[in-house]
DNA sequence: ATCTAGAGTTAGAAGCTATAGCTAACCCTT
DNA sequence: AAGGGTTAGCTATAGCTTCTAACTCTAGAT
């Protein structure tokens, strides 16, 4: 209960006020989206002035790579947490279906538009490459019995990207179909496309990748 | 040669201006991605001071509605021309992604993360319809062999954005996987996310409309 | 008890959007 | 040809942003 966790109080301070900071920032992307984050506005509800925040992050763009860094966690740990409870890879894209349309900005913050001076620091191609692994993973268990496609033979050449998994290129290839068209049918529908045209979306969601995971 | 247009000297140097100010917003837009878009820095390249870009356009807004406008009415026109020229769903595809490499920031201005203040105005609502009906053409050549899904049934019911085109359900299922596909792996590509892993993006989106458009 | 590191402050620079009020030039009409 | 209305441009300003600099003051460590 009252373990000094081995921190110093200023320390421990320190990590509840970056925390608050984060916190506070998620909920003004929630609601107003990326570009309106204001560390001004973040301080003051906090109950500081502005400049003090500096001491907490060095810029925006620092306070934006955290963002995007947790961001990607709770990605990959949804991913991977669907697969181990048993999930075959139409329950991983449900469940990055649900993750997405419940905060649609942390969606776009990952895959939307990239921001013109970032750039995204190494981790995240780390974690990138962690969640691919699960997505070939999940694509293991289904049948083969299509045939090799021109591109399957030139992921047999570049599948430096798989970090050595086993899997055959056609399972690669899979893999990556999976992603374009869960990002493909997703972000469209987050961004409004299908907005005024009438049909439901998760339907159209759930034929795209029933036409790629039958056969 | 000399003809006056019919219009007075003023609505011709207003037009003029407004043309060079849409302009150098382009080659900004290009460069810096829409974000860094500014009004002053407009100005200041065309030779005058910040405000006076407001006698021209109301607001940033209003200027990147008239952008959103023009890249809409470009790519509209380059998916018509193309049909018209006898291009095949296949060879839409191709253009469409040549358009987007050209100038990717026109290609995330209109379907990368939408901006949080602003509402597109009506007739990019009705360029899009546009440019799905042509979508919707292109598709009615191919053969329907596929067995009926259930998307298909839902969308018998729900085919109101297709403007009352003649074309079958399963048709307007494929038009919608097309640009489901299109952009999922385009914008991922643009994106940057396929960076790092080696293989040829070209040949992924290849291979996703192989699978949807042959069968 | 003293000293130092760090948290928070205000002030300010440079940038942005956007408004207000003014001048001057221009077009049109009489 | 002269006046009147329109409009293009200016400067000044308000209010917002990120971010730096210099200062104070307190809390923890020695």
């Amino acid at each position: 209960m009252t373990e000094t966790d081995g921190k110093s109080p200023r320390e421990r301070y320190r990590a509840q006020v970056c925390a608050e900071i984060k916190q506070h920032a998620w909920e003004q992307l929630a609601t107003t989206g990326v570009s309106a984050l204001s560390l001004n506005a973040i301080a003051k509800r906090l109950g500081m002035s502005g400049p003090a925040l500096y001491r907490y992050y060095a810029s925006r763009d620092e306070l934006l790579t955290e963002l995007i860094r947790d961001a990607y966690r709770s990605l990959a740990d949804l991913v991977r947490a669907a697969f181990e409870s048993g999930a075959d890879a139409a329950g991983l894209a449900h469940a990055i279906r649900d993750w997405a349309l419940a905060d649609p900005h942390r969606y776009f913050l990952l895959y939307g538009t990239p921001v013109p001076g970032y750039h995204a620091p190494e981790d995240t191609a780390t974690i990138s490459t962690e969640i691919m692994a699960v997505l070939i993973d999940a694509h293991v268990a289904l049948s083969l019995d299509r045939p090799a496609t021109s591109f399957d033979a030139h992921l047999e050449n570049h599948r430096d990207w798989a970090d050595g998994h086993p899997a055959p290129a056609a399972t690669l290839h899979r893999a990556l179909s999976f992603w374009a068209r869960v990002h493909g049918t997703l972000s469209l529908e987050l961004a409004g496309h299908f907005a005024g045209m009438g049909f439901d979306p998760a339907l159209l969601f759930a034929a795209e990748l029933d036409d790629l995971l039958k056969s």
